[in-house]
This record gives C-alpha cells, sequence and structure tokens, in this order.
DNA sequence: GCAAATTAATGATTTATTCAAG
DNA sequence: CTTGAATAAATCATTAATTTGC
C-alpha cells in the first residue's frame, strides 16, 4: 500500500482502460510522440513514464498475436486429426505403410509438404500452412515475412509520416518526456488522442475514428 | 564529399577501430552510461549518436554469434557427412531402406535424433545438436534457450549492479546525451573507457584489461 | 578507367522469446 | 499465471564493395 518504488510499475485501473481502449482503436505500434502524449495524459491518474507505454504496446500486440495463433493452430490440428480419420476409414488398407512416418508426429511438421532441394542461401522453405503457428519451426521463413507485411500496413508506414526518420524507439522519446515527467503536469495542449471521452467503451466507431487518423 | 545528412550514420574508420577494440576488450552489451561515454568520446571523430553506438553493439555480437553459427554448423554437417559414409561401408546392405528418408535432406534436421512424443505446449523438442546452428528450425527451443544462458553471464549481470533497474535500453539514454551532442564537446571527465592509448591495436592485453572491470 | 548493375555489409526496426515480479 | 521488462533473433533498407560491359 505504501508507495515505496516497486520494481516495475503496474498499470492502475483507469490507466489499463485507457491504453485497451486505444489498442482497440488500432493503435499498435505508437510513434514517440503518441507515447509521449499518452504518458502525459495517463501520468494524470498514476506515475508512469514513456517506456511503460511503449513496453504495454509491445506486450499487448505481441501477445494478442500469440493468442490467435494458438487458436488457430488449435484449429489446424483440429482439421487435420479429422482429415487423417477421414482417410483411415477410407484407405485403411495403407495405414501399416504409412506408418512409418507420420506415427506420434502431431507435430512433426517437416514432414508436411516439404519442398526438396534449394542448398544453402534460399530460404523459402517450408510453405505449409501448419508452420506459421506455434508449435515447432513457426518462425523460420516465408510464412512470417507474409505475416509481417500484414502488419506493416496497420501503423509502421503512418509513423514514418510522422517521425521523419526513426520512428518510435527510445532514443527519440526520452527528451521530451524524462525527468519532467514526475506527474503533477496536467496536459498542456490538447491531445487528439483523448478528445474528451475516455471512458466510452464501445460504440459504433463511426464518431471516434478520427481520433487515429489525426496522427 | 559534402556532409548532407545520408539517412544513415556511417562510422569513420577511427570510430570504428575504437568501436572494435571496446568490443575485444570484452564489452558485448554497454550500459546506458557507457554507451553515453563511448559516443562522447567518439563525438571527437565525427558525428554520432547514441543509438548508433547501441545498434553497433547489438548488430556486432549478433553477427559474431552468427558467424559462429554458421561455422559450428558447417562442421556439423561435415561431421554427419563421415559419418554416414563410415556407416555406409559397414552397412551397405541398408542403403536402400534408408534413402526413404534421408534423400536430398542437406538440412532436412527433422529427421535427425527427434524426440517424439509431447503433444501441445511442451515446447522442448529437437535436442539434436544440429538444431542449434542455421538452416532450417534453428530457433525453435531448448538450443537457444541453452545459448542465451551462456551468453547471459558475459554482460547482463554486471550491468544490473550498474544501472540500477533499467540497464541498457534507449529510454534511460537519450536524456543524457541527446540534442547536447552536437560535437564540439571534447569529453569532460576522464574515461575509464579511454584510458589514453585509443589507438593501440594489439598487444598483450595485460595492462589494459583492467580497463572493463572497472565499470 | 568508369558508371550501371549486382552483391555483400551493415545500420536500423520490428518481432519473438525469455526473465522474473507480483 | 499473468504481465512488465529485457534480450535475442529476424528482417528491412541503405550504403559500400564488387563485378561487368563498354
Amino acid at each position: 500500500m505504501s508507495p515505496t518504488a516497486s520494481s516495475r510499475w503496474s498499470p492502475t485501473t483507469e490507466q489499463l482502460m485507457i491504453l485497451e481502449e486505444l489498442y482497440r482503436s488500432g493503435i499498435r505500434t505508437p510513434s514517440a510522440s503518441q507515447i509521449q502524449q499518452i504518458t502525459t495524459h495517463l501520468s494524470f491518474y498514476g506515475r508512469i513514464e514513456g517506456k511503460n507505454v511503449f513496453y504495454w504496446f509491445q506486450n499487448h500486440k505481441a501477445r494478442d498475436r500469440q493468442k490467435l495463433r494458438r487458436k488457430l493452430n488449435k484449429q489446424m490440428q483440429l482439421q487435420q486429426q479429422q482429415q487423417q480419420q477421414q482417410q483411415l476409414q477410407v484407405h485403411h488398407c495403407q495405414i501399416n505403410h504409412d506408418n512409418n512416418v507420420m506415427i506420434n508426429n502431431n507435430h512433426f511438421v517437416g514432414t508436411f509438404g516439404y519442398p526438396f532441394g534449394s542448398i544453402t542461401q534460399d530460404i523459402s522453405f517450408f510453405n505449409s500452412p501448419s508452420l506459421l503457428f506455434e508449435g515447432v519451426a513457426a518462425n523460420t521463413s516465408e510464412g512470417r515475412v507474409n505475416c509481417k507485411r500484414n502488419c506493416y500496413n496497420q501503423q509502421s508506414l503512418v509513423e514514418k509520416n510522422d517521425n521523419i526518420a526513426l520512428s518510435n524507439y527510445g532514443w527519440k522519446l526520452v527528451d521530451v518526456n524524462h525527468e519532467t515527467s514526475s506527474c503533477c503536469t496536467r496536459p498542456l495542449k490538447t491531445l487528439d488522442l483523448f478528445p474528451l471521452t475516455t471512458t466510452r467503451i464501445k460504440e459504433d466507431c463511426t464518431t471516434s475514428t478520427k481520433t487515429q487518423n489525426s496522427m
């Protein structure tokens, strides 16, 4: 209960709610200035630093992806099991033969659609969709590249315009915020990120969508 | 020739020499204050920012590891090929049988010593040493964990003592250096990192080893 | 020699993984 | 077990070497 320095930040309920709302509204990798604004705003509800905001978004994004992957992976597995079962019923005469390779290989992706050839530099292995997800060799190539491409369109390009060249990593952040952020400063400018309605949870998004566009 | 802003820093010869010397002397993940010192010192030889130093060490370390992995990987492959050859000479009656699995698999690590079992959450697959290294499914688990453990002992723990809680990531760095580092400041304090002899390339290391210990 | 074209290095970013507090 | 923090790995993107055709 005493406010003695605990080794790590833990968000207050309100801070958390706001962060989650921002996340829902589409923010994934806030730029330095965005982080600055968010931090300033949230410092009104408790001690907080820029890096906390930075890490929060990073972790939240990562764990969202992770959750999704797990889910899809599970679906895949189920599908495959079902397919296998069906095949067993139809071609049950081949069971003993195929068993040499498939037995016990719930995760043995190496055998599914592995494109042979290509010796050294070519990394375009593993095109099987099952490799996109958690399990064994999920993050080797191709698959993740595609995945990433999708993610890029969400934030990065926007930020390139906002922040001339460096985007959102720490180095640019602190000089605006650090050492002067010891709470007690109420938001000085009107923040685009926080139009006035931070406690609204879920609406039809028609009035609030421009929140994000103006950054 | 004109010093018009190129989008990324490229180190001068002297900066590079010094960085490499520091690296050789054992620095891998410099703390914020170390980065600050190094930056200040190197800014004497040309424009440079803290993040450049940070990135340089990060990349250099990573690419060192990578080089090592590649090398060891190559050795492994050779060894395995030799072993295979030997086995072929001894058990040549089994060739046709094994071919079903091994043919064309220069990188097909999935078949080497794969421990069956463990369905969903357990990630402790792939214990084969060949999986530690580049190729296909190199970075899945276990192997890398071990690798990492080793690396930790080199720097991180030291830095925990140096820098109270945050160690060396961007957030702490800029407030000391940024926006005031526009060259023209000669090193103000005597730097432990740079005792006086920065141009010495290679010696017996007996007189200079304490350089690193005092940080 | 010397640019255009390729390729290799490497600075900078983003994502994945791991550690560890609560 | 959840999640803030930290680190390592993968990737992107630009610059430097290098090659190639003239």
